[in-house]
This record gives structure tokens, sequence and C-alpha cells, in this order.
RNA sequence: GGCCCCAUCGUCUAACGGUUAGGACAGCGGGUUUUCAAUCCGCUAACGGGAGUUCGAUUCUCCCUGGGGCUGCCA
């Protein structure tokens, strides 16, 4: 099947975009089919430059380019396909000819009416609690009248909507739909500055460019009778229509910027991983009817059923987002773990470039961590000389006192210095051996960790020790001691 | 206001007329552990209300209530 995401460019790649976009994706592959983008870029005010890119970039890094459409090559924009172009604002003369045939056969109306006597009405249909909507009056004019002001007069093109109509509809996840004609607004389709709305655009493009399903949010419900009258008029069959339930705020709102990160750019920055962020995407609002949580994008591939989409909103709640990042933290190999935290780290650190160690440290910190960003925080012992305090060094819950901690300290030299093969198994069976002599192991571990680390919370003493060195251990249990002192 | 959509634990959800209403996240308790994290085990927690259909409704129908979306020469 063919499938599309057709995003405005004004702005980022929303987190709710990046879903339908995805579940449109799935489709398109799990038939062997094309994704395709489209830009609706027909609001000129609205545009913004630089926003396609971002928004493709952000597809990319998700892991779901467009096959067909508007796609990045390289660093640029470009378009591949057969039924471009694929940016709204390059097919005005396609929706010109289809409005024009609208309006010969009298589907279509111009309208002159100002902006003012618009807003006006409104406000009277408000007040007098009736739903706004055009009142018709340019609909009577007579033909030859309209024809003449239409050469020099700006003006709109209407859809002409019958008023005593049911019109109804299977959607793919809402079942049987259906709207009273009578309600329906007599929706503008072509601007006044030639540009079509989006209600003309989205059906004269996905019908020439052959989408199967058009899967979007749940917004545009209320106006899909207006596009099921567009299919009709220009005599094609409308695709399928998928509306997916909203992405909402807390307070059960439609998901807003004010209330937390919505641009899929935000949580890139903030370090998630794509594996983490799709999956939780696609599991807010779908589920594969199994108990299966994980789901990499070749098993979304084969799992993904539009049927079994919710129908109701689902509040996007951070923390099974920050769960799923750290299954998929986990999962990263520790080669390549340490590989993507090395220039964040670096950036800190300089010295952890030329550190040949380097991804033997990272991988104490892997399972520790969530999100990419932590890792220079939680590496920053094995780049800087640690602050020790006696707070710090004793601990009420392993039983060391502050009048412990000398003692502690001088023994734990010694004994680590009599190591002459500095292995894990040496100075794990080094220290046992010493929690067997007087102290207990939280006795002597605690301020062993402490003193290396100077931290309240880091990888273990043993692996800390061992990957810090022999020298460097000393060294730090030296300092320590001298420090307390 | 009008129209449309929706309604199971706090959150994401399973159930397609008969279940002790299941799972996951979060929370709580515990095991493991030198700390934290990870991991393992356990616990708390839901069918919005009312009619109807039916031998039997979370499930089907209607009404109510609640929530949301739309109501632009924006998408």
């Amino acid at each position: 099947m063919r499938t599309r995401f057709a995003p405005s460019p004004t702005g980022y790649l929303h987190v709710g975009g990046l879903r339908t976009a995805l579940y449109s994706y799935l489709i398109a592959k799990q038939t062997k089919g094309e994704f395709l983008l489209r830009i609706e870029d027909t609001d000129q005010e609205r545009s913004v430059e630089g926003t396609v890119e971002s928004i493709l970039r952000s597809l990319e890094w998700a892991g779901i380019s467009p096959d067909e459409g508007v796609v990045l090559k390289g660093t640029s924009v470009d378009q591949v396909g057969k039924v471009g172009p694929y940016f709204q604002s390059e097919r005005l003369d396609v929706y010109k000819k289809y409005a024009q045939e609208l309006l010969e056969k009298g589907h279509a109306y111009p309208c002159f009416c100002t902006a003012d006597r618009l807003a006006q009405m409104r406000d009277d249909q408000t007040k007098a609690k009736q739903a706004p909507m055009y009142d018709r009056l340019c609909m009577s004019l007579p033909k030859e009248e309209a024809a003449k002001r239409m050469a020099n007069e700006p003006h709109v093109l209407r859809l002409k909507v019958p008023r005593t109509e049911v019109i109804t509809f299977e959607d793919d996840i809402r079942g049987k739909l259906s709207f009273q004609g009578h309600v329906v607004d007599d929706q503008v389709l072509l601007k006044s500055d030639g540009f079509p709305t989006y209600h003309l655009a989205h059906v004269v493009d996905d019908h020439l460019m052959k989408i199967d399903i058009v899967i979007r949010g749940e917004e545009w419900l209320s106006s899909l009778p207006k596009h099921l009258l567009l299919f009709r008029y220009l005599g094609w069959t409308p695709p399928r229509y998928a509306h997916v339930p909203l992405l909402l705020n807390k307070d059960k709102t439609k998901l807003s910027k004010r209330q937390g990160s919505v641009s899929v750019e935000e949580y890139i920055t903030k370090g998630y991983l794509p594996e983490a962020l799709l999956n939780f995407l696609a599991m807010l609002g779908w589920n594969s009817g199994t108990t299966q949580e994980l789901f990499s994008l070749e098993e979304l591939i084969d799992a993904f059923s539009i049927d079994r989409v919710q129908k109701s909103g689902a509040i996007f709640d951070l923390e099974k987002l920050d769960w799923l990042q750290g299954q998929w933290m986990r999962k990263i190999e520790p080669p390549e773990f340490a590989e993507r935290i090395l220039p964040l780290v670096a950036e800190k650190y300089p010295d952890a470039k030329k550190d040949k160690d380097f991804a033997k440290k990272a991988a104490l910190i892997q399972e520790r961590l969530t999100l990419f960003p932590e890792a220079p925080e939680m590496m920053s012992f094995f780049y800087e000389e640690p602050k020790v305090t006696v707070d710090l060094l004793a601990n009420e819950k392993q039983k060391v006192t502050s009048a412990d901690v000398p003692k502690i300290l001088a023994l734990l030299t010694s004994t680590l210095e009599s190591i002459d093969d500095w292995t894990l198994p040496n100075i794990q069976s080094a220290l046992e051996k010493l929690a067997t002599e007087g102290y207990k192991k939280g006795q002597i571990l605690w301020p062993l960790r402490a003193a290396l680390t100077g931290k309240p919370f880091s990888p273990g003493a043993y692996e800390v020790a061992e990957v810090l060195g022999k020298e460097e251990t000393i060294k730090r249990l030296t300092a320590a001691l001298k420090s307390i002192s």
C-alpha cells in the first residue's frame, strides 16, 4: 500500500506527527508498498524556513525516512517520484484545474465576502447561539455577475455542501461515521491568494499520488465529510481513512508545548534513543494483543495492524518512555555504547579520548544510565580527583563511624598494596579476606568506593579499583586519608 | 452554543456475553547487593451512572454524566 505523511513546514516534527508517520510507514512496509512524504505548504504566512530539513532529519533519526516525495539527500532536500512535485506550493495549477472543474459542475461557487463581513457574521451567529457557518450570501449571485466580478475582484471558492444529505463513512479505526449535511460549512477550497486550503489540496494530492490509506490525527474527523464530498464531486474513490486518537497532556487536553516537550528534536537532544521513542509512540494507542512490550522497528512492521489501534486519546506519560529507554539502552552492545558516549564525555574531559580503558569504564555505567547526557557526570571520577569528606567516607548504615575511617583507609591501603597482579579476582579476594578479619564487607567496601569515586552512588568498588589501576587506587586512598586528618 | 468522537487500575492497555477482570509503567514491600542502578519475587489499584436486551453483561442498545476535538481565506 502507498501511505503518506504530509506535514506543514511550520515547525519541528511533533511527537504526534512522528506517531502518525510511524503508523503510515509500518503499513507501507508490511505491505511492501511505499511511504511518501509530501509538504503541505499552502499557508504562506505560517511556513517557516528550514523546517522541512528539520522534519526530515527527525524522521531519518527515527529510521523512517520516506521512499518517495520529499527526501533528504545528504543534507539538502530533494524530491523523488513520478507523481510530484511533492511540495503543494509547486502544484498550484493542479489545484486550480480541479477547482475550476468543481465550479463548472456547480459544486463550488465564488465568494466575495470580506474578512470583516465574515467576522461580523460569525459574531452575530454566535450571539444568537447558532453554529457559525457561512450564510451563503454569495451563492445566490447570478452567474454572469459572479463571472464578471471574479475577473477583477478578490474572491475565494467555496464548496457547495448538500444540506439535506447525510454523509456516512467507514473509518478504519472508528468504524461507521455519519454527518448531517446541514451542519457542514461551505468550506473555502481556494483562497484569494490562489493557494488551495488543506481540504482541497489533500484530496487532490492523495488521489493523484495514489494513496491507499490516509492516517491522520483525530482532529480531522469533523472535516471528513467535506473531503468525502470532494472525492465524489471529482469522480474519485476516496482512500481508506484511519483517524488516530490524539496524544494528550496530563490534564487530558491535546498535547501542547506548554506542558512539556512535544518536538522530536527535544527528545533527541535529551538523549533518547530512536528505538525507545518509537517503541513508546507505537504502544501509545496500539497494542499487539500479546504481552510483548519491547518492539524494534522490524518487529513493529510485522506486528502492527491498524485495527488494533485504540479509539480513545492517550496521555503522553514520560515514565514508561524512560523505562523503555532504559531497556533499549541496555540492549546496546558495550563497544557501541562506549563509542556513543565518548564524544559527550570528551567534551567535558578531553583525556577520555586518549584513554585506552575508556570502553571498560563506559561498561561500568551502562546499566546505571538512562539518558546519554548523564554519562559525563557519571564518569567524572575517572577523569578528575574525587573530593572526599569524612561525611562521605563514614556511613551509618554500613556501620562506619568517622573514627573508623582512618583505620579502615590505612588497612585498605596496605592490603591493596600487597597485591602484585592487579586483577579483578585478586582485588576481590584480597578484600574479601580482609572482610573476614574483623570488619564487615560493607565497612571496608563503602569507604573504598567513596574514597575512589567521591560519590555516594557509583559503580562497585572492585570494578572501579581495577580499572583505575593499582597506582591510582593507592594514590586516592592516600589522598583521602590525608584530606580527613 | 452546535456537530463529531471517546469512556477498564494513577498511566498505557488485554478482554471480542460466562475470567478470582489479565499484563506493563509508576507506587509500596521484600530478595540479591559495598552504594546506586540493574535484576528477581510479592502487594495495592479499574469496568463513570441509569435503564433495556439476555439465563447471564466490562462486553450489545438507549439515555445521562464526564472528557476531548472541530466550529479560520491554519493545517
